[in-house]
RNA sequence: GCCCGGGUGGCGGAAUUGGCAGACGCGCUCGACUUAAGAUCGAGUUCCGAAAGGAAUGAGAGUUCGAUUCUCUCCCCGGGCACCA
């Protein structure tokens, strides 16, 4: 094992450090006049009992540093911290161990607490908030209302995703791969009434207004593909039965117009419609009853039961597995009408349809699109071609898979010859078919039938509905039961507290029953970054003046590419905030990312916060990995527990190791034999202290071992030092924010390299050092900072910034190539001119022997940096 | 299948308007110090070659005086979505 230097001791120089800070409120808000603001944040952490990761302090570092790096800049900087309580985790965790899911929470936090505190993290910790505190949840309690009573919280019965051992319905965004995103069971289909909140009516602006905020574009385009946009038209389809035409005594066969419409982006294939498909819930719902009036006269009515009874059952992965092998249908005894053909063509029900978007109604184009063209071939239907690569068309190939590149049309009457993309307008228009836009974003299911989260807070009245609970009776509070148990039924264990759920009406004063449903685990995190503004407040979620307050936070914001926003209405302010910069991880850009933005929107609209985004920046870190590449888990046992690490080599080694591990948005491996380089880099900056000659401190305590030293120049004359520490201070002011972090601490190490081999060590290179150093390693640079003599906290120094003066060099260095081939380096003046650079370059004796007698076709110059002489 | 990343020494990784490939760190080798080990310091460490030199950034082609970087074709790894009409 390797042993550590033994005067720099991180077990003393941390805790002294952190009480210190503590003591001193050295990194709370300040809240004092206007000056520059920001508001770093990083996600808080979810409550679970394994404790912290080495993936937050990865997150919390990085915001860390570049909270540290603004106070340095003069802004006023708020870094909160809070905590994440509500959900499965906590509360199968209780009842695994028979503790109170209340009790583990305060456990939890401690433990979180404690070892948030080791790493020295410049959090403001007076802001603390936790999602299960009722003074917290009174107001996401309240939020929901204001939700519930714009009718953007409704109650829907309706087949929704049911984890059959976690014993709840999930949100579409917790599914993975038809599996339950926790535990891994694969989820089943169960008809159940749930809360639902409309985030659909916010699709088009979560999509549009990504155009305003400057997160990863990684993450916009993976929201966006969530999100699914697409542009497309509704084209109604007559429907007829056909025994009406073959019989035309009876009225009731001719019944009143019936239309089918389908939605589709390729308008221009209309021609190739050789028959439709609807979803069998639609079908279910459009024909079941007409059938029993017999306004249509269905001829196989039990075998289209048959299969939508089939559909129905099928589990998520059922459906998934059987992948492209498809299945359907007829409905026989009605046919539908091609409005630009007029044939009839048949109609039909197939689960490769789905119900929720679009119509549930497709028009099959075999010929151009790959699902129709196998369900085509497997069910014998017609495929015609309608739109051709080349035209005029050579002659109609048999295709052996759908084409659905682009081209122009054939077999489309007077459309014939028109690119397809000219002809999905017109065909359009020609059949009177409207513009439509569908998204692939279904609304949120809102409820859990679980003990551990917010109870909804509503009333269900046998006369009056549901009806919300007044404000002052904010919050329904969860009550204390002894069982936490979920139930198999699907009912939340609330509902067996009679006394808790038997309530009076507030509207009629009758007797009534209180919601059972608890929110999900989402609900708590969808505006806590609001709360940390106003941590307090008994009155309102946040105070006015605190919100107006740090809402111009948000820095300007370098000029980011509006993608085709000229070409979108933009009817309403935009801005971003307050949040500044958001840092977090990947996973939650469909979930917590985008369920945030859509509460702040709401809150928006209705005129409770003044900004259309909530993050101005967003950003996001790569997993770390355990030894081997594969992630970290307590049943592979491989979990990296950061106590050990920060008591063995400290938390500043810690920190410099997770930063200096690889680039921060991409996944690392964790190796703990790395992690002895951060070390050593540490304690080779504290040895160089101990050579900045001129100080008594370091004199009196380590007199004996560096005379040496003392007897050597003081002065900082050495120029190649000089142009080091200013190349650094660009290098780590540049990488910080571009969280770089990885090449901003390796340029801190050549710069520590380069002031070891100087002759003598300056005061003011040796403390620009450390300045730069202090946010990756904020207790060794406050150290020794006062070891410097300093009695101001390091932390309280302002930034150092680059002399223009000294950032030229007289001296440039330049490559000479001979055909491409580095053959030698000239040390010229600063802007040489070509003709001398060739005249040294050629004198060289290792240029003059790849040039031989050969003559030079050309010479390219790059001034100070290279020349390239080409010869035969 | 579609959409994002990524592929560079023994390992993590540097290198951008196309211009010194391998910075920085880990590991390893040799040396100094030490009774010894560790720590520390010094030298070395892509491959082939004794050297001169040559080859090399997943594979192959192209553009260029010059390609890790740009273009095309393909392979592999990670992540996301997935019958979305």
């Amino acid at each position: 094992m390797k042993l550590l230097m033994r005067s720099y001791d991180h077990r003393k120089i941390e805790k002294k450090w952190q009480a210190k800070w503590e003591r001193g409120k050295c990194y709370h808000a300040k809240e004092g006049a206007g000056g520059k603001k920001f508001y770093a944040l990083i996600e808080f952490p979810y409550l679970s009992g394994d404790g912290l990761h080495v993936g937050h302090i990865r997150s919390n570092t990085a915001m860390d540093i570049i909270a540290r790096k603004r106070r340095a800049e003069g802004h006023e900087v708020l870094y909160p911290i809070g905590w994440d309580g509500f959900g499965l985790p906590t509360e199968n965790y209780a009842i695994k161990t028979g503790k109170s899911p209340v009790l583990v929470t305060k456990q939890n936090t401690n433990t979180f607490r404690r070892q948030l505190k080791s790493l020295g993290f410049s959090f403001d910790w007076s802001r603390e908030i936790n999602t299960t505190d009722p003074a917290y949840y009174k107001w996401t309690q309240w939020i929901f209302l204001q939700f519930f009573k714009d009718g953007l919280a409704y109650k829907k019965k309706q087949a929704i995703n049911w984890c059959p051992k976690d014993l709840i319905g999930l949100a579409n965004e917790e599914v993975v791969d038809g599996h339950c995103e926790r535990c891994g069971t694969p989820v089943e289909k169960r008809e159940k009434e749930q809360w639902m909140l409309a985030i659909t009516k916010y699709a088009d602006r979560l999509d549009k207004d990504l155009d305003t905020v400057d997160y990863l574009e990684r993450i916009k385009i993976q929201q966006r593909n969530w999100i699914g946009r697409s542009e497309g038209t509704q084209i109604k389809f007559e429907i007829r039965s056909t025994k009406s035409e073959t019989n035309s005594k009876s009225e009731i066969q001719r019944p009143k117009q019936e239309r089918i419409e389908v939605f589709t982006t390729r308008a221009d294939t209309l021609f190739g419609a050789t028959y439709i498909v609807l979803a069998p819930e639609i079908a279910n719902e459009k024909f079941k009853s007409k059938n029993e009036k017999s306004q249509f006269k269905i001829q196989n009515w039990g075998e289209v039961e048959k299969y939508i009874e089939q559909v129905k059952k099928k589990t998520e992965i059922q459906r998934t597995e059987e992948g492209k092998e498809k299945t359907g249908v007829e409905i026989k005894g009605i046919k539908a009408i091609n409005p630009a053909t007029k044939e009839e063509i048949p109609v039909w029900i197939a689960d490769y349809v789905l119900p929720d978007y679009g119509t549930g109604a497709i028009m099959a184009v075999p010929a151009h699109d790959e699902r129709d063209f196998q369900f085509a071939k497997k069910f014998n239907l017609p495929v015609r071609i309608v739109v051709c690569p080349e035209y005029p068309a050579p002659k109609c190939p048999v295709l052996d898979r759908a084409y659905i590149g682009p081209g122009h049309l054939v077999g489309s009457g007077t459309f014939d010859g028109l690119t397809n993309e000219e002809a999905k307008k017109k065909i359009a228009k020609a059949v009177g078919a409207k513009p439509v836009i569908s998204y692939k974003l279904r609304d949120w299911v809102f409820s859990r039938q679980r003990y551990w989260g917010e109870p909804i807070p509503l009333i269900h009245c046998d006369m009056c509905g549901y009806v919300p609970v007044a404000e002052k009776d904010l919050p329904v509070k969860l009550p204390v039961v002894k069982n936490y148990k979920p139930t198999a039924t699907g009912e939340s264990p609330l509902a067996a507290i009679t006394k808790w759920v038997t309530v009076k009406c507030p509207k009629c004063k009758g007797v009534a029953r209180r919601e059972t449903d608890t929110m999900p685990n989402w609900a708590g995190s969808s505006w806590y970054y609001l709360r940390y503004l106003d941590p307090k407040n008994k009155k309102e979620f946040v105070g006015k003046e605190k919100l107006a307050y740090w809402s111009h936070s948000s820095e300007k914001l370098p000029a980011i590419p509006l993608r085709g926003i000229s070409r979108r209405e933009t009817s309403y302010k935009l801005q971003a905030g307050p949040v500044s910069w958001y840092n977090g991880g990947m996973e939650h850009t469909t979930l917590h990312l985008l369920y945030s933005r859509f509460w702040h929107k709401f809150l928006y609209d209705k005129g409770f916060v003044s900004t259309s985004e909530p993050y101005a920046k967003r950003t996001s870190n790569g997993l770390i990995l355990a030894e081997g590449g594969v992630k970290m888990s307590k049943s592979k046992g491989n979990v990296i527990n950061p106590d050990e690490i920060v008591e063995r080599y400290g938390a500043d080694t810690l920190r410099i190791y997770e930063m200096f591990m690889g680039p921060f948005d991409q996944p690392v491996v964790w190796s703990t034999e790395s992690i002895i380089g951060s070390r050593r880099f540490l304690e080779r900056v504290w040895r160089l202290g101990e050579r900045v000659t001129e100080h008594r401190a370091w004199s009196t305590e380590h007199g004996a071992q560096n005379t040496e030293h003392r007897t050597r120049s003081t002065e900082a004359t050495d120029t190649t030092v000089q142009t080091a520490l200013h190349q650094t201070i660009k290098k780590v002011s540049e990488d910080i924010e571009t969280m770089r972090f990885n090449t901003a601490i390796s340029q801190l190490m050549i710069f520590t390299n380069a002031l070891e081999k100087a002759s003598a060590v300056s005061r003011e290179a040796y403390q620009t050092l450390l300045r730069l150093l202090a946010p990756f390693a904020p207790h060794v640079t406050e150290e020794l900072w006062g070891k410097c003599g300093k009695k101001q906290s390091i932390h309280t120094e302002s930034w150092p910034v680059v002399s223009s003066a000294l950032e030229g060099t007289a001296v440039a260095t330049i490559v000479i190539q001979v055909n491409g081939k580095k053959r030698a380096i000239l040390q010229l003046k600063n802007g040489a001119t070509e003709g001398e650079v060739r005249e040294a370059a050629t004198a060289l004796p290792e240029v003059k022997k790849w040039l031989g007698e050969s003559t030079i076709r050309k010479v390219i110059h790059l001034p100070n940096k290279l020349m390239n002489i080409v010869v035969d």
